[in-house]
DNA sequence: CACCAGGCAAGTA
DNA sequence: TACTTGCATGGT
């Protein structure tokens, strides 16, 4: 399982290269970004954290100063901005209460913040996992649709398969290496991006020849 | 026009 | 427990 995994790394880092992620200038603003990509296209979370960059309002606490309407006001692009308004204050309000520093919270024992974020209304766990991974540097695998699809369809794990067991599979049989963790998740959303995702088979796709 | 995009929670049976 | 539905903008 091992050899499979680095190898689809391995192919997918030759052809699309370092993906340099996560897109954000500081932990909190990738935090945000987190909360407000769910189900949601990146360069519209852009625009929203655009708004609120200037509104001046990617800090802890004048963006928990703003009133939950005008806040979702500001995260209008995003789509979805009355539910991430809410989110995004419940994730805010949980820091609050937990010391305000993110990157100080983040840093306390991975299975316990883990748990404590994913008890937040609105953080599900592929919204912790990047959080994690991406905002503290911890090593935790992020899953998502396209990691279900990719795994499914080079037969690594059922269809029904949970997150839990997904995040496992890699969790399981690759180095604990935020790294690794940080460029393998990127290069599997870049993936999704590519243009062979529909069809069952792509000769343009490098992952073609390690299919089943 | 339909469909998709770096989910998640709440409601239903 | 296992499905289904609501949430919403913007690009292709």
């Amino acid at each position: 399982m091992r050899g499979r995994l680095l190898a689809i790394y391995h192919r997918l880092y030759a052809a699309f290269g370092a993906q340099h992620w996560w897109p954000g200038e500081t932990p909190f603003e990738v935090a945000v970004g987190a909360v407000l990509t769910q189900n949601t296209a990146w360069r519209n979370v852009e625009r929203a954290i655009a708004n609120l960059k200037g509104a001046g309002c990617l800090e802890l606490a004048p963006l928990l100063a703003l009133p939950e309407a005008r806040l979702a006001e500001l995260l209008r692009p995003a789509g979805y901005f009355n539910v991430k308004a809410r989110r995004l204050r419940n994730l805010l309000v949980h820091l609050r209460d937990h010391g305000g520093e993110l990157t100080t919270y983040l840093a306390g024992d991975l299975g316990r913040r883990r748990e404590e974020l994913l008890a937040v209304n609105g953080l599900g766990p592929e919204t912790v996992d990047s959080i994690l991974l991406y905002a503290g540097n911890r090593p935790t695998f992020v899953c998502d649709a396209y990691t279900r699809r990719l795994l499914t369809r080079h037969g690594l794990i059922g269809e029904g398969a949970s997150y839990e067991a997904m995040r496992a599979l890699f969790m399981d049989h690759l180095p604990a290496d935020v790294a690794l963790y940080n460029e393998y998740h990127a290069l599997i959303v870049r993936t999704g991006y590519h243009h062979c995702k529909p069809q069952p088979r792509c000769a343009a796709c490098p992952l073609a020849p390690l299919l089943p």
